[in-house]
DNA sequence: AACCAAGTGGAGCTACCCACTCCGCTTCCT
DNA sequence: AGGAAGCGGAGTGGGTAGCTCCACTTGGTT
């Protein structure tokens, strides 16, 4: 969901913005909202290598309608993510509340690698930088106790294996993010099943091993190795 | 393997090739060698966007030096990493002759991963296509009888878990791999930590958990996040 | 209804990058 | 000594992506 609280032309309104201004007139407030929606669908499809001129395509604009609104793609960037990388902090807290602690950890994991998913160009902003990595490293310096704890109380509760670390599940994201959405249409869950092995990996209880679902097509797997990711 | 188009010709020395055509100047071939160790080297360390400038300035000669042995970037890519191809080939048969099914299959991963850890080319090769697609798949196609094999015998000897199939090892090997290299000489062993996480999320028997080793840095982590792969 | 600042489109500018070529000069080898 | 093979590396061509410019349109105020 697109943010729209943001009156267009309040100071600092996102605090990238430097001028403050007179309210937009209403076309061009409309037409921002088009260019934010296109361009949520665009980055979440293609990633953060989609240009601003595939997003004023999809927006049915011109590409200097873009730039009037954002002074350039990072700005842009910044205000479609921004609200993203909160959701992700919000999805901590609630993992954490979570009376089951092993549960809140794999409910944390499944839920924020499914929004990756979903969202190529969120899984750029996070896992490869460039992009607001001011923000996302601040993002990231929030979340970590979040997940220490996440991981002290799962380690506590017995489920988890004790030698596991904040950092490592960045990594894990990274991992698992790595062999998702590939696939599009065609094997779109194919990550729950790495996600599954490693979890596996992880649990200290071998009783309850996970059930895998489908494997990969060979021509599935065709294609997730001719991405560049 | 090709040689040139302008001026035919074959390494007297080499003995890579038996084919027709005046042998090279002696210097010419001492040039080619450097180009092929340039090659590797550059190739290894930053992966297949390298230039052939990049490659030149490594081996101390002029770009057009390389290109007179070489008429494109993909001939010499596909020079430098059809033997390394084989060698997988290789280390898949040592592994299926290995007296311990499931240590074989774990030998197999563990030394296939090492190798495209030291060689970030060699990475981008088998799995991001793109260069000797063709060799590559033709590979994987003689790749896959044995890894399925492999797993076979490690389920058949009851320490694999039923549900792995061969399409899943390159999955596996993608997911590792993705997040192996990036670290240089910070910790150029992180890898196997996830690997063995995954491993122990293969193994049926609990009893025998991997211990990991030192677990990454904040800042290790950072860089990790940082690399677009 | 008239006016004009705000807004718009999209061709095109700029800057960059990389695979590859060209050609005057050098080196090897007979 | 002669000439073919080889060499260096500036330059070319082609592609891309971020961004600008300005003649034209539109909204809203008077």
């Amino acid at each position: 969901m697109v943010n729209t609280t943001r009156a267009p032309g309040t100071p600092g309104s996102g605090g990238t913005v430097g001028s403050a201004g007179p309210a937009l007139r209403a076309d061009a407030a409309r037409n921002r909202e088009r260019v934010l929606e296109a361009a949520a669908q665009v980055f979440a499809e293609r990633g953060l290598d989609a240009t601003l001129n595939d997003v004023a395509e999809r927006a049915g604009l011109g590409v200097g309608t873009v730039y009037r609104r954002f002074p350039n793609k990072e700005s842009l960037v910044e205000a479609l993510f921004a609200d993203r990388i909160d959701e992700l902090m919000a999805l901590a807290v609630e993992a954490v509340g979570h009376p089951d602690p092993w549960e809140g950890f794999v409910y944390f994991l499944e839920r924020s690698l499914a929004r990756q998913v979903i969202d190529r160009g969120l899984r750029d902003v996070l896992l490869h930088s460039g992009f607001g990595s001011h923000h996302v490293a601040e993002a990231r310096d929030r979340l970590t106790p979040m997940v220490t704890e996440l991981i002290e109380r799962a380690q506590a509760g017995g489920h988890l294996r004790g030698d596991l670390v904040a950092m490592d599940v960045l990594m894990l994201v990274k991992m698992v993010g790595s062999v998702a959405d590939y696939v599009g249409d065609d094997a779109p869950e194919l990550w729950r099943r790495y996600l599954a092995l490693l979890l596996d990996g992880l649990v200290t209880d071998r009783s309850s091993i996970s059930s895998l679902g489908k494997p990969p097509s060979p021509e599935t797997v065709e294609r997730a190795m001719l991405r560049r990711e």
